[in-house]
DNA sequence: ACCCAGGAAATTC
DNA sequence: GAATTTCATGGG
């Protein structure tokens, strides 16, 4: 298989990107390269110096790759904007300056973010690398892509106990059943406003606006969401002053991403 | 034994 | 309606 090869790179860090618990299916590997599947695509990528290698794509996927790694946005330019903003913000950009926000399948990201509720991100990795294992198409020997919506939407509940998500078996059925009949289009959501599209993905059971935001921030790439979880809430009072997160415009998103992988990589500042 | 984890549903007040 | 409890599971 070939290697595609993206060249004057800025401002990407696949660790930072790919291990800010923005993602579960990155798996770094003992040469530094990081092995994943996206759509059924099994890779490996690598850094190397400004250039960015993907072992294992197809020249036809360059495209899908550029988009996935969103190498079309100027992140040095919203990094410039955001920093204007708030002092902490500038720090939070400044500790890992090479996030980016990926463009991930939008069911994955419903399913993973469902699993994600009340739950730490080493167990949701297990139990997301549990339900590929179990449901999900075997495209090479030990590896699986992400199940359909179809596959998970014919299963029953306790069909799902390999997993061992618990009080979540329910909800991620429900999820299945309504993309998989239509009843949630998540392709349609892409387009509407963002209330809208937020009251769409809420019609799930198990999904509430913090997950819906999540979704909408990873799967697709709705840039001005602002996920609040119990670190972004904390943060926002103990490191912004209670600053309201419209303030961080419509690269909100990016915003929220730094200061959520900063504040979990310094819990000292909020132990008082 | 106890508390927490990228919350949301179910129940109670 | 707003506040509290419950929901599985695993790690610290």
């Amino acid at each position: 298989m070939s290697r595609l090869i993206f060249d004057n790179i800025r401002d990407l860090s696949l660790k930072e990107t790919l291990d800010c618990g923005q993602c579960f299916r990155w798996k770094e590997q003992p040469d530094g390269g990081f092995f994943g599947v996206v759509r059924g695509r099994a890779v490996t990528v690598y850094s190397d110096g400004d250039r960015l290698l993907i072992d294992g794509a197809s020249e036809d996927d360059r495209a899908l790759w550029a988009d996935y790694f969103d190498l079309q946005l100027d992140y040095a330019a919203v990094k410039e904007q955001l920093a204007a903003i708030h002092p902490e913000m500038a720090q939070a950009a400044r500790f890992a300056p090479g996030i980016r926000i990926l463009r991930q399948e939008p069911f994955e990201a419903l399913i993973s973010f469902i699993i994600s509720q009340n739950n730490n991100i080493k167990r949701i990795t297990g139990i997301v690398d549990r339900l590929c294992g179990c449901f999900g198409e075997e495209i090479a020997d030990g590896v699986y892509a992400f199940p359909t919506a179809g596959r998970l939407a014919a299963l029953e509940a306790d069909d799902l106990a390999p997993i061992r998500a618990g009080f979540r078996h329910r909800y991620i059925i429900d999820a299945a059943r309504k993309v998989a009949d239509g009843t949630v289009d998540l392709e349609l959501i892409r387009g509407l406003p963002y209330d809208e599209a937020r009251q769409q993905l809420m019609q799930i059971t198990g999904v509430g606006v913090k997950v819906a935001d999540c979704v909408l921030l990873y799967g697709l790439h709705r840039l001005e969401s602002f996920p609040l979880d119990v670190w972004m809430k904390r943060a926002m009072a103990r490191l912004f002053d209670g600053l309201d997160p419209g303030a961080f415009g419509d690269y909100a998103g990016i915003a929220q991403q730094y200061i959520f992988h900063y504040s979990r990589s310094h819990p000292e500042k909020f132990l008082s």
